[in-house]
RNA sequence: GGGCUUGUGGUCUAGCUGGUUAUGACGUCGCCCUUACACGGCGAAGAUCUCCGGUUCGAAUCCGGACAGGCCCA
């Protein structure tokens, strides 16, 4: 047990957090397999391995420890694990940078070793980071999605869902560089302006602009405004393309800009995304003109084996043969390139891989999980009701988990690997078996690998550790906690693989968090300058404050501006309960004999009441994830109740020897116990630290308080109690008395009401205080009057002294009625309705008094003791 | 362009199942070093609750529209 002593003037944050980060045990956090508690497991977000933690990690990580750290004091046996989702572009590209290398510079496996190695760097810079913040994790069921021992799920997860009918393999338009001969991601187009010939010529009859010739080959379609005049006799018909004759229909879509060119535009297979999006929707053909070198394909007729620039040439200078270039414009424009060789980027069809998106089903999963806020659901259900697409899962890339899939090159059969061989890498393995259909030993493996979103879609299978084959027992999770910028993506994918795999939802629960906004409102980013990280948040204010902050901001899944303002009011709270917990315990171990378990005093019962009403109210919040609401309502009982004016209320008898100083001392216990244990999930080291001193033990070790000592009469009373001291307070002030100068007789009128405060009110305000449950006997007694010079003034003018004179000198019994007339010097001057105003003064029993009123109650004051 | 969402004193924010003197914090101003805390206490000033229209006896709160911000998607 330590003294009082132990107990720095000031909190030093830094020492304390420091301190307790070192008593904290990672065995203390592990969940427990074995155990027959309730369990409880958050489905924890693995970052992307960037090596730095930025401030919506914290934001987000906060929840969950919030969430972790609370559930453990319910009794909960609490899975709070740690993941990584390593696989991705950015890794890629950093390591062509680190390296000066492209990835087709070096073999396939040496280029994904040198993104494991830099991934691997990159975690354990962030699980440095995530410990000194003291996140409750559970360090024992921690993931990395490029380990073996996770992507083999991910490739068993693959080949059920292939074996369910959930995968298929189709043509798609993907962006392709034909110098590099690869795929490009969105992310990896650059775009750049220039300007390009806009060509006018004749197509069968109708005039079309096309900025593509070379593109004619592709055309499968011609589309008009619906409501464009000059082509309505076109609906319905076909056309027949120049220079390659064949016919290809005449569509009608609203997307189509009828003053650009000449308001007819035709459809290639695919000249801009403009093109995918209405190949998609009007069913059309796919001919491709450009493979996947850049070079014209054997549609072409004449111009096959022609470069695209040569083709365009080609065809343009046909057209001007043929007569039916009419015209040629310049044209600005952006075009999409390649990030690496500025090479225009074409949209080729390939084979790709994709998941059927079975819309039910995920509107079915969605509606039995819990969202909070609820509105959230919306977003997700909009979304995957207007689904076009299925989900596109292959991507042409080096580090992400392989498709573990080959193909026989004799008869083209998939062969699968077994479950008991994942994982795999089918570029660098082969099958254990000749081709079942054609006997052949010659395989190709699939070089395509999937979307990353593959590996972290099935982390609730993976952290209640699944086999790859049947639901785990511990299935569903509780609680997804994630951002609402992945709704549409993560909490989607997870739904939809979850069903695909277990028929279940994913999880009881999902909490949606807000993203964290700049200073000045704006999203955070280096060209704004408005970046705030961690560490800057710690280093001044400590990890405390940091999640005070969190939890504080905004009302759970609203977007936080970030404001010092809060950071600092946090810091604050820390001090003002540091000083709290300092004086109860000073006063505590003058004498720390507790005589009831019960306190009678009134001021007593009020405190332990608003402690049960706040304990009630925290418990409740914290239920239903608001944690700004939970931490409101600490704040409030801490600072007004308790410190404001319990504590003034009772520090005369902590003072004294009375044998009601056991009662204020129990109730002084009772608070700051229930008070560290409801802080022990936003501030854990704060609230160690205070618990330690108070008990000596731990406070991670405690359960959540339940007390029942809500008493409606108690509160009612010691409101009023607590006013009555604060106007009385507030008197002496006005009055230029020292707060602690004696007062004199203060008679307190309850009718109707019996109020005993044990002394507490007189002792506070140093006065003789009297309650009565009567009705006051007063005798109103009009003492003085106050001119409004306003209305005298402009009035009376020179004679406004003499008028005031004369109304002063009239007897009170009129001056109470009030005066119309008034006679000076002998002549009748009327008197304007409010030129002056009666002062009252009161006595009771002949003895003049002041009143103060506090709701229902009336104070008599007479000064002097 | 579409879906969802937000718009409250100088700043950030609560309230938003309709009726409150519209909450709190920071900032500002005044007084106070009262046996923990001046990173404190007491008090004051400061809001046409974005704008327009509607429903209602009554709207910050419900409905419609406009404007502005955020996220996601085209």
């Amino acid at each position: 047990m330590s003294s009082p002593e132990d107990l720095t003037k000031t909190y030093d944050y830094a020492e304390v957090e420091r301190r307790w980060l070192d008593q904290w045990r990672d065995e203390d956090f592990y969940f427990d397999w074995e155990s027959a508690k309730p369990r409880y497991i958050i489905d924890t977000p693995p970052p992307y391995p960037t090596g730095r933690l930025h401030i919506g990690h914290a934001l987000n990580w906060v929840y969950m420890d919030i969430v972790a750290r609370y559930k453990r004091m319910r009794g909960y046996n609490v899975m709070f694990p740690q993941g990584w989702d390593c696989h991705g572009l950015p890794t890629e590209v950093k390591v062509e940078e680190i390296h000066g290398i492209t990835k087709n510079d070096v073999p396939r496996e040496e280029f994904r070793q040198m993104c494991r190695d830099l991934t691997r760097e990159n975690i354990r810079m962030m699980r440095h980071s995530l410990r000194l913040m003291g996140f409750s994790v559970d360090w024992s069921n921690e993931y990395i999605t490029m380990e073996e021992s996770y992507y083999s799920l991910t490739q068993a997860s693959f080949l059920q869902m292939l074996k369910n009918g959930y995968i298929y393999q189709s043509e798609h338009p993907v962006n392709y560089c034909t110098r590099c001969e690869t795929a490009i991601a969105f992310a990896e187009v650059a775009y750049s302006e220039n300007t390009t010939l806009l060509n006018y010529f004749d197509f069968d009859g109708v005039e079309i602009a096309t900025t593509r010739p070379e593109l004619l080959a592709a055309c499968v379609a011609v589309a008009v405004h619906p409501d464009d005049n000059r082509y309505h006799t076109l609906k319905g018909k076909t056309l027949t393309v120049p220079l390659f004759s064949y016919p290809v229909p005449v569509v009608e879509d609203e997307a189509v800009d009828p003053a650009f060119g000449s308001g007819a535009v035709m459809i290639c297979t695919f000249g801009d995304k403009q093109d995918v999006v209405w190949w998609k929707s009007h069913n059309l053909d796919l001919r491709s003109a450009i493979d996947q070198k850049g070079v014209m394909t054997a549609i072409c007729g004449k111009y096959t084996g022609m470069k695209a620039k040569e083709c365009r040439e080609a065809i343009l200078s046909d057209m001007k043969e043929s007569g039916i270039l009419k015209t040629q414009e310049e044209l600005p424009q952006r075009v999409g390139t390649c990030w690496r060789c500025q090479t225009p980027i074409e949209i080729l069809s390939a084979r790709q891989w994709f998941v059927k998106v079975r819309p039910e089903e995920i509107v079915s999963a969605a509606s039995e999980i819990t969202w909070y806020p609820e509105h959230m659901q919306t977003r997700l259900l909009n979304w995957t009701q207007q689904m076009e697409w299925d989900w596109c899962i292959s991507r042409q890339r080096l580090f992400a988990t392989p498709i573990p899939v080959w193909f026989c090159s004799d008869c083209g059969e998939m062969i699968l690997p077994v479950p008991e061989d994942l994982p795999i890498d089918p570029t660098v393995d082969s099958p254990k078996h000749p081709c079942p259909v054609c006997g052949s030993n010659s395989f190709a493996g699939e070089t395509d690998v999937l979307d990353t979103w593959m590996d972290s879609s099935i982390s609730p299978l993976a952290i209640t550790k699944w086999d790859g084959k049947t639901t785990p027992a511990f299935y569903p999770t509780q609680l997804r906690p994630q951002g609402h910028d992945i709704i549409r993506t993560w909490a989607f994918y997870t739904i939809l693989r979850s069903m695909a795999l277990t028929q279940k939802k994913p999880w009881d629960g999902i909490m949606i968090n807000g993203m964290v906004l700049g200073e000045d409102g704006f999203k955070m980013s280096k060209s704004r300058n408005n970046v705030i990280t961690p560490d800057e948040l710690i280093d001044r204010y400590g990890v405390d404050a940091l999640r005070q902050w969190a939890a504080v901001g905004a009302a759970m899944g609203s977007d936080i501006t970030f404001t010092w303002n809060d950071v600092v009011a946090a810091s604050r709270f820390q001090t003002k309960m540091w000083n709290i917990v300092r004086f109860s315990l000073l006063q505590i171990r003058k004498d720390d004999s507790v005589s009831s378990d019960r306190p009678t005093e009134l001021a007593d019962r009020w405190l332990l009441s608003k402690l049960s009403a706040t304990v009630q109210e925290v418990t409740d919040a914290l239920d239903s994830y608001q944690y700004d609401k939970g931490l409101k309502a600490i704040r409030d009982f801490a600072w007004s109740s308790l410190a404001d004016n319990y504590l003034e209320l009772v520090k005369g008898r902590l003072y004294s020897d009375l044998p009601s100083r056991a009662g204020a001392v129990f109730t002084l216990k009772t608070a700051l116990d229930t008070l560290c244990r409801l802080l022990a999930p936003y501030t854990p080291f704060f609230a160690s630290e205070c618990y330690y001193h108070l008990s000596g033990g731990r406070i991670i070790d405690q359960q959540w308080p339940g007390l029942d000592y809500i008493d409606p009469t108690a509160d009612e009373n010691g409101n009023l109690l607590a006013s009555v001291v604060g106007q009385l307070r507030k008197y002496k002030h006005d009055a230029g008395l020292a707060l602690n100068a004696p007062l004199g007789h203060v008679t307190i009128y309850t009718p109707g009401k019996t109020i005993d405060d044990g002394g507490d009110a007189g002792r506070t305000t140093n006065a003789e205080i009297e309650w009565r449950s009567d009705e006051p006997h007063l005798d109103r007694v009009l003492s003085d009057i106050t001119f409004n010079m306003g209305i005298i003034g402009p009035a009376f003018r020179k004679e406004a002294g003499a008028v005031m004179q004369a109304i002063r000198a009239l007897p009170p019994e009129s001056l109470e009625a009030g005066v119309d007339t008034i006679s000076v010097n002998g002549s009748d001057i009327s008197i304007p309705d409010g030129s002056y105003a009666p002062v009252f003064s009161y006595a009771i029993e002949g003895e003049e008094v002041d009143l103060l009123t506090v709701g229902d109650a009336l104070l008599a004051i007479r000064k002097r003791a």
